[in-house]
DNA sequence: CCAGCAGCCTGTGCGC
DNA sequence: TGCGCACAGGCTGCTG
């Protein structure tokens, strides 16, 4: 199953490795084999020198010395991979040749992610980007994080993955966060009471940085650019365990529902 | 304002 | 063994 998506922890890491292994580098050239994969549908993507890559929420932007920025959200199965082997493949979309031969892969089973190129000064106002909401472990304060909950009965995972609400928190880590805080997931968030939205709060920074400490959850679409696969699957606590034994209580099974579209894991016990 | 849902896309896993 | 089909899911855009 083609199940999980890159994360805030997933592009995290995508971005600290790119990072190391783009800065500096040249892009002589672009190979576009699906031109669907550009937003705007750009012909001629500018070239230049990489000095940087950022992350918002979970878009990576590469920055180049001509003003250029590209932007790119690998929505649930897309992949960034600098010099793997037995690439290209049926699923790349995009090459990007760079100095020295290297060359970076943008591969795409399912074809939903996407890639755009603005200029650098604009990349704030982008319209995607703009919407986001704040970043956990920068402007999402526990008052902040507080408020956006109080102004919403929608359910309390639906707003969790909400990315105008909160930029970053994907169906995985969604439902993690809310198992370790024992939150039943379709909890209207105004319900919480602050001491219950606290300790929230504090998990959902705790599971991203367990994501990210393990190099985030790979299942078979999302890989490192370096091509290694992420750890973090293998501490999943509720997610794709429907039927199985709760962890914690040791009594219930993990139940499986749909909310807003989206598989939901949940313990009926611990999860009131 | 909000909720619900089709659409995008393709490999997987089920039923027969 | 193989065919057909429902399903998964982030996000947009439409409708109610």
């Amino acid at each position: 199953m083609f199940k999980n998506m890159p994360e805030l922890p997933e592009v995290e890491t995508i971005k600290i490795q790119l990072e190391k292994f783009l800065t500096g580098r040249e892009i002589i050239g672009v190979e576009v084999r699906n031109r669907k994969t550009l937003a705007d549908g750009e012909e001629n993507l500018p070239g230049g020198k990489i000095i940087g890559v950022r992350r918002f929420g979970k878009v990576v932007v590469i920055d180049l010395d001509n003003d250029y920025s590209v932007l790119i959200h690998l929505k649930l199965t897309g992949q960034l991979v600098f010099q793997g082997p037995n690439l290209p493949g049926k699923h790349t979309h995009v090459i990007f040749d760079l100095d020295g031969g290297k060359k970076l892969y943008f591969n795409d089973l399912r074809k939903f992610g996407w890639i755009k190129i603005v200029k650098s000064g604009d990349v704030a106002t982008e319209s995607f980007i703009a919407k986001l909401g704040p970043e956990p472990f920068k402007d999402l304060t526990l008052e902040k994080f507080k408020e956006i909950l109080s102004k919403t009965n929608r359910p309390i995972k639906i707003v969790l993955m909400d990315q105008t609400k909160i930029s970053g928190i994907g169906n995985i880590y969604a439902n993690e966060a809310l198992w370790l805080a024992k939150i039943n997931p379709c909890v209207p968030a105004r319900q919480l009471d602050g001491k219950t939205a606290r300790h929230l709060y504090s998990v959902i920074l705790e599971v991203l940085k367990d994501g990210l400490k393990w190099g985030g959850a790979s299942d078979q679409a999302y890989i490192q650019p370096s091509g290694e696969e992420g750890k973090y699957q293998e501490h999943f606590l509720v997610y794709g365990r429907q039927g199985q034994i709760c962890q914690r209580c040791k009594k219930a099974k993990i139940a499986k529902t749909k909310l807003g579209g989206r598989g939901t894991y949940f313990c009926p016990i611990c999860q009131k």
